[in-house]
DNA sequence: GAAAACCGAGACCGATTGGTCTACGTAAGC
DNA sequence: GCTTACGTAGACCAATCGGTCTCGGTTTTC
């Protein structure tokens, strides 16, 4: 820890963000070394000296993804006012992310379709991330439910996971999508899965 | 077409099966032409004289699979009989692929997250795909609101796609997960859908 | 000023990639 | 029996891969 010489003259959280989103447009395998270092703008030696190998730059990446989306989609979900609200504006967020023509989609998704069948690493750490993930929504849900937004006898933890891997869906379409029709009509029912949940509604959706 | 010599010693259309299921577990980039050469069990010219190269055989592969897979969905779907309980058997079924631990997924959805952005040709012929799939439940769910099976406000566009991209985000996530616990949970809550859409349960589902 | 830690540029490594090629064996049609 | 088309086996190619290395230069601390 004695800093002889002059700090890092580049800032290694940039240099991920950067890494990241090549990942994150690229894939794990599409993205070479040398993709890697032009976006992150640093000379070979300084990446090995700074983040190992290729491999733990890309399980960073992902940490650092999950930091940002997924725990902005976990503030999103818990932030005081109505759960169901808080649900909505989440769903309804996929939209403007799938908007741009060839979205990127999700990074753990496209992790999830590299070779990781022999990666039980990988697997591992991409599989607590959705944990995390439904996890939010099911509190979300269940608060819901607690304050009369949901029908009490909602399938909770169902719900959550569908919720989870339709927004997966949403944003793995979206990487080959140019229009935002799909998303759209996707989103529009996932949120009329809530309002079919709705205890007002129920009664009032008759034909 | 004159046939001089003998035929062809190997089954071109096994020898495709084999390749579509190493790109199906592999992906694209990570599936080698040696992984390819001894899965279809045929020497390197042979596979150059046959299907002329690498990304011709991967379109090869997503055209068979859409042939086998989505067509067998298709199919289902068709079947006569009340088209809700196709839908159903069709979303059922994905819990038996997504059975067994780190299940291959879908292989167009595996084909999505590979570096397609820059791929519109890819892309193309993949978002025809599932714009087959999606029309195809679109179509079995007008049957069913034809046949009183489904509410007449049903959005069916919209429940079409979600169902697509529910289906999807299931194969995705089904790639990571070793036990079928997620899917279970997403195809339930896939179903209650249906139910919250059934015109018979709307009046009787008050809280 | 010397040492230490950092930087970029780029040579270099073995391994592997997708793809082409030749050599040789073999079975069917003339 | 000759030709022709197909097959396997495997050498061979240039390019690229991820990763290691040296070099010269710079900035900070001692």
């Amino acid at each position: 820890m004695s800093a002889r010489g002059p700090a890092k003259q580049f800032d290694p959280e940039v240099a991920l963000e950067r890494a990241m989103e090549i990942f994150w447009a690229e894939g794990y395998a599409c993205a070479s070394l040398a993709d890697l270092l032009a976006a992150m703008g640093i000379a070979r030696k300084s990446f090995y000296d700074t983040f190992g190998s290729k491999r733990a730059l890309f399980e960073r990446s992902i940490e650092q993804y999950s930091v940002k989306v997924v725990g902005g989609m976990r503030a999103t979900l818990q932030a005081p006012g109505s759960p169901l609200a808080n649900i909505r504006r989440v769903v309804g967020s996929i939209r403007d992310d799938a908007a741009t023509p060839f979205a990127p989609g999700c990074l753990l998704g496209v992790a999830m379709a590299q070779c990781s069948a022999d990666d039980p690493d990988l697997a591992r750490i991409l599989r607590r991330h959705v944990a995390r993930v439904e996890q939010s929504f099911a509190d979300a849900l269940a608060r819901a439910v607690e304050a009369h937004e949901l029908r009490a006898d909602l399938d909770v933890r169902g719900t959550a996971r569908l919720l989870t891997v339709a927004l997966q869906g949403i944003r793995l379409l979206g990487r080959v999508t140019e229009t935002r029709e799909l998303t759209d009509g996707a989103v529009a029912a996932a949120l009329a899965v809530l309002d079919a949940a709705s205890p007002s509604t129920a009664t009032t959706a008759l034909s």
